[in-house]
DNA sequence: CTTTGTGCAAACGATTTGCAGGATG
DNA sequence: CATCCTGCAAATCGTTTGCACAAAG
C-alpha cells in the first residue's frame, strides 16, 4: 500500500512531464498517512513542525499540480473549509458535528442506491453521501 | 406555497427580534422562486436589475440574518462556490457537469438507505447526497 | 544552460466589519 | 428618540501570482 503509493506519485507526476520535488513529495506522503482529510493549514504546520519544509506557496501550488495529474482532490463539508484527500477513489464522509471527526465511509455502502433511485433522465457519473452526526466517543461523553 | 413562504420570514425575523426589511425580503422572495441556488453575485444582479435594492454588503447581512433564523441555509457543491437556498427542508441536489444546472433530489429517494448502511456507532443526523452527471439536455446534444 | 520549481511578497477576490446616515418602532 | 439596518469604504482572510534565485535534467 506505502510502496504502490508513492510509486504512484512518481509515475503520475512524471507522466504528466511534472518533477518530484521534495515538497510535492511531502504534501503527498502526509495525506496519504494521515485519515481526516486536512486543511492547507493544517498541513502547512504538520510539514514544518520538525524544521522547514515547503512554504505556503508552495503548498498551494504543489497541491494543485497534484490535483491536475488525478493523485489528490478537494472535500467541501463545511462551509468555508477546503479539505485535501489523497484517496482519489470513490467515497463517502461522515463528519461529526461535535468534534469536527471526519471518516470515510466506503463507497459500496451506497453503491446500489443512486443508480436506482434517481429520476430517469439523468445520467450519474460520481456521487458523495455527506453525513452529519454524533461519531461514537461525542455519543458516548453526552 | 407562496403565502405560507411569506408568512415564514414574517413570523420567524419578528419571532427573532429582527425586523422584515425591503432588502432581506428581496433576498428571500428571490431564493424561493429560483430552483438553481444562486450565488451572492448572481443574487445582486438579479436584485437589482430594474434599479437598486440592496448593496453587496447588505445581501451579505440579510443572507446571514436568514441563516441564523434558519430559512436559509449555504449549499456547497462546487470548488469555491458558495451557493444559498431557501428550501431548509433536507434533500439532495444533482449538478451537471457540463451547464452546471442545479435540480434537487427530494429526500425521500434517499430516505430508507443511509440509516440502514451506516456502521455502528455513527449517529447520523443529517445527510446529503450529491450527484454530479449529465443532465437530460446535454446527454441529448451530444 | 534551459526548464521547472521554490519562496517571498505583493495582488487578488470573496466576505466581513466600522461607521455615519436613514428608516423603523 | 432609541434601536436597528443600510451602504459605502476599509479591513480581513484564504488563495493566487510575479519574480528572482535555486535545483534538476
Amino acid at each position: 500500500m506505502s510502496i504502490s503509493s508513492t510509486d504512484a506519485i512518481v509515475d503520475t507526476l512524471k507522466a504528466h512531464g511534472l518533477r518530484v520535488t521534495p515538497q510535492r513529495f511531502a504534501v503527498y506522503a502526509n495525506l496519504l498517512e494521515r485519515t481526516d482529510h486536512p486543511t492547507v493549514e493544517q498541513l502547512l504546520s504538520d510539514l514544518n513542525q520538525a524544521g522547514p519544509v515547503s512554504s505556503q506557496a508552495t503548498i498551494y501550488n504543489s497541491l494543485q499540480a497534484l490535483r491536475e495529474v488525478g493523485l489528490v482532490r478537494e472535500v467541501l463539508l463545511e462551509e468555508g473549509v477546503v479539505r485535501y484527500d489523497a484517496n482519489v477513489e470513490q467515497h463517502h464522509h461522515f463528519r461529526c458535528r461535535q468534534c469536527g471527526h471526519i471518516e470515510d465511509i466506503p463507497w459500496n455502502t451506497f453503491h446500489e442506491l443512486v443508480e436506482s433511485h434517481l429520476r430517469p433522465g439523468l445520467q450519474p457519473e460520481r456521487y458523495e453521501v455527506t453525513v452529519t452526526g454524533c461519531c461514537d466517543r461525542c455519543s458516548e461523553s453526552q
